[in-house]
DNA sequence: AGCGTTATTCATCAAGCGTTGACTTCCGGG
DNA sequence: CCCGGAAGTCAACGCTTGATGAATAACGCT
């Protein structure tokens, strides 16, 4: 245990100051957090968790964002842009729409993007508050776009949209945050031809069970 | 803010020592336990947090339990009877299974065990680790006795059963979790009506899209 | 060469966590 | 009536967490 004491020789103390070479530090940085944030969430990542996983200091980490919450969205917030992804469902038949609601949403998911919307979907999940959040923000910002874009009466949509979500939650849930198989292993095709029907159901098809 | 000194007449004293009347307080704290897990999950919740809810000193959830773990174990473990519930899925056609699955559910989830699943379920989804635990404890427990009861081939068997755990854990996690109207509100038995379908098309039904 | 700016680390803080042991009060059986 | 054990509280511990401020090293510019 060398402990080091101020005033040593700085060559004998362990390397402070800035690093040599082009700073990359700041992505990898976003990269550890999105990856530490998926694994265990927000309460349960650690900002020394992310920093020693990006090869940094703590302190690092508050002089770029300031506070974990500031990190985490960064880390969250990057990739995703919500209402681009309302605007590209919006085009095409809504006879279609379940399986290209689908298939989108598995091609965000296998993207770059994927760990950050895993964090946050992990974050949210596990704490009451911050599901309400992520609720309000998901409902708002991509199911009343799609809801007006379709004129779909607003007595049904509400039902609709609540059976569609809890459908491509679960897939979500089982494949990406529970990890159950094979459906975690399956190719996304296979995945869209197995449930896209289901999503069509909810979204034109009967949904009270008895002929509607 | 009057500080309490060693030595001084009991009188005086905050009330310490053991409270008069009936002591119901173990299952006070067992319920308030399972009401702070469900809202923050594992990691969320304290101990002190339970304590202040249960109206008790945190060392006497200690003295009773020993560890949060135990505690944990204890407010989440109580309810629930996975090996009846595999029994009594497995009693009536395989026609009618989906149906019967949902509905078993959702009574287990509208009963008192309800805080204490939403408790196990919230901490395993918000941590990795957990979650394998409790998927690796359902497969075993529920859908591999199901599948031998009703001789589905093994290898449709593991895509189908993934299929049914994807819906059934977003109806979950839509309605108890994130609280998704007005999933959330509807009656149970509209819920059965309106999901039931597709469990049962994943049961038995076409699940590669093409016709199988 | 020198200087301001930025990157990076070190040492440290206050707060909150789970846990512990000593203590006090009440109940039930001899 | 007394005494052992159960119920309950208090104060403190050691540890981890997010955050801060000073110090140091490398860069870009003139």
């Amino acid at each position: 245990m060398t402990t080091v004491r101020v005033g040593q020789h700085p060559a004998v103390r362990g390397r402070t100051g800035r690093r040599p070479g082009n700073p990359d530090t700041r992505q990898a940085i976003l990269d550890a957090a999105a990856g530490e944030f998926a694994r265990s969430g927000y309460g349960g990542a650690t900002m020394r968790g992310i920093a020693a996983a990006a090869g940094v200091d703590t302190a690092l980490l508050h002089h770029y964002w300031g506070s974990k919450n500031a990190l985490f969205m960064a880390a969250v917030q990057a990739p995703i842009d919500p209402a681009d992804i309302a605007r590209r469902l919006a085009q095409g038949e809504i006879s279609d729409l379940g399986r290209r609601l689908l298939s989108t949403l598995l091609e965000q998911w296998e993207s770059p993007a994927g760990p950050a919307l895993l964090a946050l979907v992990r974050s949210a999940l596990g704490d009451a508050s911050t599901a309400r959040m992520l609720r309000e923000f998901v409902v708002s910002q991509v199911v009343v776009k799609l809801l007006r874009t379709y004129r779909v009466p607003d007595d049904e949509a509400a039902l609709r949209g609540a059976l569609v979500v809890s459908q491509v939650l679960g897939v979500i849930t089982a494949r990406y945050v529970v990890g159950v198989e094979p459906l975690a292993s399956l190719p996304p095709e296979a995945v869209v031809a197995a449930v896209a029907p289901t999503l069509q159901r909810y979204i034109d098809g009967d949904v009270t069970g008895a002929g509607g």
